[in-house]
This record gives C-alpha cells, structure tokens and sequence, in this order.
DNA sequence: CGCTTTATTGATCCTCATCAAGGCGGGTGG
DNA sequence: CCACCCGCCTTGATGAGGATCAATAAAGCG
C-alpha cells in the first residue's frame, strides 16, 4: 500500500552529477554517457530559503538536486500556499513548467544544496538521438503523475493520522533508498509546511506526531525523529 | 484562479481521429501528418460501464477519447476508492502507466464511447523523427502534471463549498472547448464519483449542490445541470 | 411495472480547525 | 557570555464543517 501511494525505487548514482533520476535504469554507451555529462554541466549552489526558481519565471532546465532538500509550493492570490512536494538528492524538479513554459511552483531550497541545471531544449534533442534516454524521460514524466495521483488519494481519502504515518513512512523509504538511516533522520521542514503538504493544519501536525510518540510509534524532538515501530505505522494506514 | 486550477486551451481537431490533445498546437508536413495517421488506426466503441483498462493490466497504448465521458479511478485493497479524474472527448487518458508499464488506475466508461489506441512504443519512435511531435508529447505529459497539482491544491486547501464550484466551473469550461454549452449540461457521473473525485461524501454532495439551487448559483434536477450564476460561483473560489 | 440504483434531506457525532497561551531554541547584539 | 527576541513548537479549550446514520423519494433499467 505504501509502495502504490509513494514509488521510490532504489537508484545508483551516475557519472556528471549523481542524477539517479535520470540515469540509472538506462544502459548508454561510453559516448551516449559523455554526450549526457556534457549536457549537465553547470552546478550551483543554493543557501537554505533561497529560490531556485520562482512561480511565473520562464522555463529553460529541469534540475537534478546533488545534494540537499527543496520544497515546492503554489501560491494563491488570496494568500494561502499549497505546498506540493518535497524533493530530495536525485531527485528531479521542474517537470511542471514544460507544458507552459513558464513555472508554475516556486522551489525553495529547505537546507544548503546544490543542482544541476539540464537544459530542456537540449535534453529533449540528445533524446531524440538516444531512444533509451528519451524512453527514461517519458518514465520519469510519468512517475511524477503517479506520485501526484497517490497524494490525490491521500488528500481524498485518508485521515490526519493515516496521512502523517504515510508521509513519514515516505520519507524514510526515501532516504533509505539514498543510503540513509530510515529509522532515524532530521526532519528538513517545518510543522507548518508538513500540515501544508498534507492538507492540515500545523497544530494537527504537532499534535499527531505527539500522538504517535505517545504509543511508542517514533521518537519526536523538534526536527530529529526516530521510528520505534515500523509495521505499527504502517498498520495505521489499511484498515479503515 | 479557475485557470491555474484546470487549465484546459480551446484545441481543434486534427484528421485522424479528432485529437485535440495530440494534434493542434503542432504543425505538421502532409506526410508527417500522414504517418501520425497510420500509427492511431484502431478505433473502439466502449459500452457504458466497461473498462477501458483495469488496474495491474500491461501498458502498450495511450488513448485518445474520440466520443464519450471516462473516469479514472484507483481501487484501494481495503475497498476504499478513490476517482482521480474525468476525461472527455480529445482528451489522452492512460499516461500514468508509462512510468511502470503497467496501468495504475481503472478507466471506465460513463457513457458510450469511442476511443482511438495510440501505440505508445510507435509513438515514441515517430517523436524521435518528428521533433514537434515530440515536444507536444512531453506538454501532453507536463499538463497532466499540472492538473493533478491543481486538484492537490483544491483537496489540500479548499472547503466543499468551493470544490465543488471549482469543480463544476472546470467543467463548464470543458465543455465550452468542446463547442457544448457552457451554461447548460448533463452531468455524466453519479454524485458519489463526484465525491470521491472532490474527497467528499455524497451527501455533501447533495446538499452543496441544493444550497447552490437555492441561492440562484445553478439550476439541478439529477443529472442535467443549467448554470444561472457563472459570476457567483466563480466569487465562491477566489475569498476565504 | 417492479426492482435497483441514485438522490435528497434530516439528526447527530466526530474530526480537525481555530483561538489562545506558554515554552523551547537558536541566533543576534550588547 | 548573557540577555533578548523571534520563529517554531506544544498543548488546551472550543466550535464548525463535514461524516455518518437513517429514512424517503425519485429515476433508470430490465
């Protein structure tokens, strides 16, 4: 169940710019390989709240976070904010602005982090040349639908409780699969951005991990949170 | 704000097979055209109530909505459901299942239908020759994206009163593209579909849909809906 | 024409939002 | 180094929006 509300399969790094995104379940050529490095070149360098783009601004790249943890948000005229993802090293952002050409999130760096731009223009011709490529970007494409479909049902279908169980158990499959603990990590955003992703509000948030602590399902400090039971969290999520 | 919600441009239609979705925005050569013909050859008529495709079944095709009305929706193992959109005619339907190769979702038809298959390995390979074609494949692909972060938005963010304003709205302007009327329609789904799409009870339902009759937004007896209103629905969505 | 599905409407309950107060922590400037 | 401030978090009390339960009506369908 988990597995279908939130796909994150395992990915190994690749040469120019570890985009496990984009690289890993293709088999290129040495010169396949060379002539996507030379696609991503740049890196920069984003300090934690700085953009790395804003709502409105034209499109050129889609990135690939090196390292580090963004957040994506929209926001509404009338002030309220929505945000619609995190994301995290080897992950990919952007894809959103490729039917307008114009961005339409703002992403914002939550701790120090770096990208790789991948002009799109660019990216897209070197696809045409390499079918095993542009097969992986229609992959990644996809599997962004799929993931903002299984937060449809989450937000459609599911109660605070089952909600932050998912996302935690989410975040943990994630950083697992980068070779991190996923039992024990930091927590990047605040209560307010978690309550926001996830359809509720900040003292429902502070109030459910409290909750979880209570009946000895995590350990909650601030932003340091520990998973003492696994299968308890996810048994919150089936039945109903 | 309707617009950055559901964004649906005015599209005409394109020889074939009326591809609205595929074929508009793109300028073709005869024999370009002529290929992306050869490729959407089958069309099939799809009775009310049957599948399009079912949840787990192995992806080879996309699907243009040539007549008719589909939902998709995404079938829970512990028997909750959840509808995760409409289509109608011109519309592509089935991009969820390209990033693993299999459907993720149900589609099944509300009303007697007609579809045309898009083979999508033959896709792929004519979007390798044909860049236009390709670029409108990866809009087709970013689109999708950006309606589902709208309706994340809507689910995470809005009370009934102005989901279901935005959701009938979204739907007027549909049906305007189409050259329907955009005052005046039959409503193709039951209001537990509507429900479940809005992540609402079909008694919620119900009743906003009364409470909008009797404060002179809309006129509704079942399924046939007369907009009286447009102004005052749109007011519902935009404050808070 | 009867049966089943769908829709309406009412009464009650429960989850979560809201409002409010206080605490912790981390950064800054004196 | 300490004091202060501000953002972030926690916890409580209360209320509202929508879910749930239930009964009836209407419509679609064979």
């Amino acid at each position: 169940m988990q597995q279908s509300v939130y796909s994150s399969p395992l990915k190994t790094a690749c040469s120019a710019c570890n985009l496990r995104e984009l690289c890993l379940p293709i088999e290129l050529s040495g010169s396949e390989m060379t002539r996507l490095d030379a696609l991503v070149t740049r890196k920069t360098a984003y300090r934690r709240g700085a953009n790395l783009y804003r709502c409105g601004e034209k499109f050129h790249s889609l990135y690939a976070i090196r390292s580090g943890f963004f957040k994506t948000q929209v926001l509404h005229e009338d002030g309220r904010e929505q945000v619609t993802g995190f994301q995290m090293a080897g992950e990919i952002i952007g894809m959103d602005a490729i039917s307008s050409d114009i961005h339409t999130c703002d992403a914002v760096a939550l701790e120090d982090s770096e990208v790789c731009e991948i002009p799109f223009a660019r990216l897209e011709e070197l696809s045409r040349e390499i079918p095993a490529l542009q097969r992986h970007l229609h992959r990644i494409l996809s599997r962004e639908i799929v993931r903002d479909q299984g937060i449809m049902l989450l937000l459609g279908s599911m109660h605070a409780e089952e909600r932050l169980a998912a996302f935690l158990l989410n975040l943990s499959q994630r950083f697992a699969a980068r070779g991190y603990s996923p039992t024990a990590f930091q927590l990047r955003m605040t209560r307010q951005e978690i309550g926001s992703y996830l359809g509720l509000k900040l003292e429902t948030v502070s109030r459910t991990l409290s909750q979880f602590q209570l009946r000895g399902l995590i350990r909650i400090q601030n932003k340091s949170l520990q998973f003492l039971d696994i299968a308890g969290l996810q048994a919150l999520i089936k039945p109903h």
